[in-house]
DNA sequence: CACTGGTAGTTCGTGCTAAGAACTATGTAT
DNA sequence: ATACATAGTTCTTAGCACGAACTACCAGTG
């Protein structure tokens, strides 16, 4: 790890875009009414429907940590519950009308806020910097917690 | 801002790197019977004492939301309220030895970790990458919530 | 078929997080 | 002395996260 000596910039900046993202991703969320949990739950979910376990993986969360976060989107309406048509003890969990309709907004609300954290770097920059974070991100299998185009 | 075209990788890398650096946190955090935010308290304090008011400021948090925070890390000893000689209202929030300590290892364990995720990057690569991130966090004005460097 | 063990989810209890509103006490300006 | 602002706390409400225990179902084996 530390072999090269220079390594603390990359931390620090890690870290503390991290915070930034965050800071972003709440604030998005709060714009819609929705907890950043909830929001990212919706944002899982636009790309297909989840079982409860693939959802808890992808999430990084117990399972028993979801079925609350899940009980609340279904309460509010954003999600559905479906009988897995293979399997009867498991359960799909799908997007309802209104949760898409809330996840694309609030997923295009997030994607201009942290375009715009990194407004102040010129076109080459920005794609040397998703490069690098590309690679990053592929070398450590992060879950599909954000899509990288809406595609649909 | 998206006039480029080309800024969906940078959105998305920013998002899932973030997502990254987050279980990392939590996982250093979990190591050390620490939650989360208890954890970047610790951290925020390394470098000096605060007010509950710049606290906030710095973790984001309403000060209502901070008072239990504290209150729980005074509980666990980590942490101490101290008087302001300047002002008899208010509060500086002080690590204790205790703390100091956890705070230390805490910042180590999880540096280390964060390090690791940049494990595949080059020399030269990790500089670019930290010129980058350092960029976007220095126009984003980004509170110091963690530090570059242990400096003591 | 009955039995066994594993898997999918839920329930329950505990502790933590976050916010707003109302409040106390102190400071500051006029 | 009055009036207003500031620093923090308290209280209430809602959500989050976990582990342990539980139910229902699935799959394989004798």
């Amino acid at each position: 790890m530390g072999k090269h000596g220079e390594d603390l910039g990359v931390v620090a900046g890690l870290v503390r875009a991290s915070f930034l993202v965050n800071a972003v991703y709440a604030e998005s969320a709060r714009e819609y009414g929705l907890t950043v949990q909830q929001g990212q739950l919706l944002c899982v979910l636009m790309s297909r429907p989840y079982g409860m376990g693939d959802l808890g993986a992808t999430l990084g969360l117990e399972k028993s940590s979801l079925t609350g976060l899940v009980d609340r989107a279904v309460r509010r309406e954003l999600v559905r519950r479906e009988p897995d048509p293979d399997d009867r003890r498991a359960v799909q969990v799908v997007l309802t009308e209104d949760g898409r309709d809330l996840a694309e907004d609030f997923y295009a609300a997030t994607c201009r806020r942290v375009d715009e954290l990194a407004a102040g770097l010129a076109g080459p920059e920005r794609d040397r910097l998703a490069a690098l974070l590309g690679q990053v991100v592929r070398e450590n299998e992060v879950p599909t917690v954000f899509l990288d185009t809406v595609q649909r």
